[in-house]
RNA sequence: GGUCGCGUAGCUCAGCUGGAUAGAGCAACAGCCUUCUAAGCUGUGGGUCACAGGUUCGAAUCCUGUCGCGAUCACCA
């Protein structure tokens, strides 16, 4: 990072001495040198062809020339076609080694007073069913997103809005009445999601059976929509809910909370968290108010039937509902409502929206209404659209049964880490607790390293039938590799080794050494990136490449058993910044990583 | 139909602000533990980067069109 930095600018002055002309730094192209070719940054001069006007041999020539005798760090160049490849000083690479072991917080940085807050909604769930493998996607790239821009500086509030009213909470909470015979979490030793999640099935079940004995009877598909019994009566239960009907508000507010019971134990499973949660039942009538506002400031209409809409056609949208006839609020009003309240509670400069990319539409609109009703930071509201997690046979629905539930999909990977373990012997004398503990890391790590590593905006594939897997690119791999620098750090500590915290720039090291720090260097931009990008993935597959470095190293060199102290030290110091880089990246993603596996 | 997104090895995915001979893992096959954790390492095979044009020193990457898949265009959330 250091050293590209003084190359960039080494170039421009080499460039200005040559050919007497000022280029611009950002139209220097350095790059990491290939791995079949000799060096360590590349320089891209076919851009400065037309300054020299020389071939790209000769101008790389006259330029490697240049950098090796003006820039210290520069000690030799090769040419190939139109590519200048550099290799760096050992000395540059020990000493950017020295940096890197100093800094604890190494590619973090720390908010200041000045630091923008980002607010940051995740999550989201209904409580009318547990959460399930889209949920997953949806709560690991939240959090994960999260801590990565608190790694960059931001200050950041973590929030949820829980959706905890609406027609699907009464039929659930219809089913429970109708057949439920007052089951309970307790009574039934389920947790409470599911139980709720099973009666919403249930209605839907029933529904249906009510739907072809009306179709049946000779009624086409709407007629009998429309004279279900069962939906009418959840209806009228949504009707007294909001009328505030005691009995009804009571039984609301026993099944939510069997909900949020069991949704508090699959967070902590999942290990995310929230600042602040939000709940629609508290926000729906604040988004009422501010249309109504908006209604007297012109930026909405009313029609006939005193539904309220907005025209977005000079937007190039169409209109859209704000309420509706009877004055009861939509998706977008109640949308506009949370917003409302997070603008009151909170002095938001930027707000993210992790929400699937089915809702793109709605986000565009939402972005262009909350500017219109006088939102500082609505026009520029981030919606993080990530992509669908589909079954091999395509899209997973919940009415149909072919979800992959999140509690039992975090469970089989814990139990596939504990078998593993026992199979390979690895825990061997290790208590129940502390198998559990580390089944649990590893199990979870291979879950979320599986979901994050794709790029969050594309669709990704999940087979329920192909077990995730524990070896390659996977959250094991590398867990593996830190409890394996874990494993020779404690050895050496065992044998009164004591790490220096500096080592000396003439040591002789190796390319594959340079080639890790290299790698190491790398990893506060790769953290930039990530946040620029919103994607948890670079970081995913940075870690796996420095992982994958560090294995070869392992295998090459002797750490422990190399006869020269200087050598073994800086080995040692070594392997412990690539742990800690380690660590510190998997920790970005929400992942542990063990001491010992 | 309008809008948006995607299409890279048998499978799952990288690479996409244009750069060198397009990379990993899984699966298959062949090696490596008297030595620091073999959940590891090494090697072999596997490609019309959907297709066709264009832009230029150079295109998987940018532009246009075609085909295929998906999402969305609700007084559902």
């Amino acid at each position: 990072m250091k050293i590209e930095k003084q190359i960039v600018e080494s170039v421009v002055a080499a460039i200005e001495s040559l050919y007497g002309q000022t280029v611009d730094q950002s139209t220097i192209q350095l790059s990491k040198t290939k791995k079949e070719f000799e060096g360590h940054l590349t320089l891209v001069v076919f851009p400065f062809l037309k300054i020299s006007k020389k071939n790209p041999e000769q101008t790389a020539n006259e330029i490697g020339e240049y950098l090796t005798a003006n820039a210290a760090e520069v000690t030799a160049f090769n040419v190939i076609k139109g590519f200048l490849n550099l290799t760096i000083s050992p000395a540059a690479w020990i000493e950017l080694h020295n940096d890197i072991f100093a800094d604890e917080n190494f590619g973090f940085k720390a908010e200041t007073e000045d630091s923008p807050l980002v607010m940051i909604e995740y999550s989201s769930p209904n409580t009318n069913k547990p959460l399930h493998l889209g949920h997953i996607r949806n709560n690991l790239l939240g959090f994960s997103i999260s801590e990565i821009l608190k790694a960059t500086g931001n200050k950041v509030v973590k929030t949820n809005i829980v959706n905890d009213r609406g027609i699907h909470i009464c039929k659930s909470m219809l089913a429970w009445k109708k057949w439920g015979e007052n089951a309970t979490p307790e009574s039934t030793g389920k947790k409470g999601d599911h139980l709720v999640g099973d009666f919403y099935v249930l209605f839907d079940k029933n529904y249906k059976a009510e739907l072809a004995a009306l179709i049946e009877s000779g009624l086409t598909k709407e007629e009998a929509e429309a004279q279900s019994k069962l939906m009418a009566e959840a209806r009228e239960m949504l009707r007294k809910w909001e009328a505030g009907d005691e009995e009804i508000v009571s039984m609301w507010k026993m099944m939510n909370n069997w909900v949020y019971a069991g949704f508090d134990e699959t967070y902590k499973t999942l290990g995310v968290d929230f600042d602040k949660i939000y709940y629609e039942s508290e926000t729906y009538l604040e988004g009422k108010d501010k249309v109504l506002e908006g209604l007297a400031k012109g930026v909405c209409y009313q029609k006939e039937d005193n539904s309220v809409w907005a025209d977005l056609t000079g937007e190039g949208l169409d209109h859209k509902l704000l309420l509706r006839g009877d004055g009861t609020s939509v998706y977008m009003t109640q949308d506009i409502g949370t917003a409302k309240l997070r603008f009151q509670d909170y002095p938001i400069d930027k707000m993210v929206y992790v929400v699937g990319n089915e809702q793109n539409y709605h986000f565009q609109v939402l972005a262009i209404l909350l500017d219109k009703l006088g939102f500082s930071w609505g026009k520029d509201l981030v919606h993080f659209s990530y992509g669908m997690v589909e079954l091999p046979e395509g899209k997973m629905k919940s009415r149909e049964g072919t979800v992959v539930d999140a509690d039992d999909l975090a469970q089989e990977m814990i139990d596939t880490a504990l078998q593993t373990s026992d199979e390979l012997g690895k825990l061997d004398g290790f208590s129940d607790a502390e198998k559990q503990n580390i089944a649990r890391m590893v199990g979870l790590g291979a879950l979320k390293y599986f979901i994050l590593k794709v790029d969050p905006r594309k669709n990704m594939t999940f087979n329920p039938k192909e077990s995730i897997d524990f070896n390659g690119n996977t959250g094991p791999f590398i867990q593996y590799t830190h409890a394996r620098i874990s494993s020779v750090l404690r050895k050496a500590e065992e044998q009164g080794m004591v790490l220096p915290n500096w080592i000396n720039p003439t040591l002789e090291i190796s390319a594959k050494e340079e080639g890790l720090i290299q790698m190491l260097s790398e990893f506060p931009a790769i953290i930039d990136e990530a946040a620029r990008m919103f994607s948890p993935a670079i970081i995913a597959n940075y870690i796996y490449d420095l992982v994958k470095e560090y294995n070869q190293f392992y295998h090459e060199f002797s750490i422990l058993r190399e006869e020269d102290q200087d050598k073994r030290l800086f080995r040692l110091t070594l392997s412990k910044n690539v742990a800690k880089v380690i660590r510190h990246g998997m920790a970005l993603l929400g992942i542990e990583v063990p001491e010992r596996m």
